[in-house]
DNA sequence: CGCAAATTATGAGTAATTCATAATTAGGGC
DNA sequence: GCCCTAATTATGAATTACTCATAATTTGCG
């Protein structure tokens, strides 16, 4: 679980990127809140580094992205974010109800994991899932709901 | 191919919305462009009715959507776009080169077509599928390109 | 240590969409 | 067919999630 297979500036160096405290705080961030919207990336990694812009952790995050260091998922309907587990082709579950988001390994561990149907007009290189339901936090509250009355 | 299961003025009533141009309009525009984004849409529609606003067609695309008349469909990176097939459950191929995007027929018809795998914290409802690849015409022309120039 | 290229900060700008409120319209009742 | 009210649409502003241009700073090689 807190294996980590490199240290993030041989890794940024591997992709001729240079090692900036920028850098490192997001990847860092991202690693420990995975699929946070890039607001939240900045509020955390404003912490250690104050001075950052939201700007910049967009840039970084783009840079890091385009280099295949984090991944990129956008939820149908808000805000993108972001993870650090890239190339393993797993999947996301969404809860309707509060948003809250969960990896889903994928059973292929290649993609594309499904077959792309026959007479398709295209080549296809990735099949992403998303799965949408009701996580048990939310289906154990509404449940309690029941019986408890409560106004927004 | 052509066949109208239900005349549109009967099926938004059957929901217990009002019948109005704008309405009409937009369920006609969708039904013959499908995936086109809401600014697309209120362009289409203009044509018939000039008057029309972007807003009152983003109303209605969201009213529709909400009783089912419209689904919804968020490409990665690009606008929401919008579509008539409700209620079987297709998934979506995008070309990533051109953006086009191509309805892919489920195969179990029914949702979810993939199965939660076990250990998910969440009550699965539906899995959306999104296949990503280079579409014909993008895989010909690259081709084409190879003899002509390509700097980048 | 110093320089050039890469990176970040600053500030403005954009696209897609939402929200509040006023004007209009659909459709049931008379 | 006409009225009335609730539903719908128009108008205009605001917001969210980004992107872009440019200036200031920093990294890492020599």
């Amino acid at each position: 679980m807190t294996a980590m297979q490199h240290s993030w500036p041989e890794t940024l160096r591997d992709c001729g990127l240079r090692v900036t405290r920028q850098r490192l705080a997001v990847l860092d961030a991202v690693a420990e809140h995975p699929h946070q919207p890039a607001e939240a990336i900045h509020a955390e990694v404003a912490r250690r580094l104050p001075e950052i812009t939201v700007q910049s952790v967009y840039t970084v995050l783009h840079d890091l992205t385009a280099h295949q260091l984090l991944r990129r998922f956008d939820p149908p309907g808000s805000a993108a974010c972001y993870e650090t587990r890239t190339h393993d082709n797993h999947h996301h579950a969404i809860c309707t109800q509060c948003g809250r988001i969960e990896d889903v390994d994928c059973v292929h561990g290649e993609a594309p994991c499904l077959e792309a149907p026959a007479g398709l007009g295209m080549e296809v290189e990735v099949a992403d899932v998303v799965f949408r339901g009701i996580c048990r936090n939310c289906a154990a509250q509404n449940a309690g709901e029941h019986k408890a009355a409560q106004p927004v």
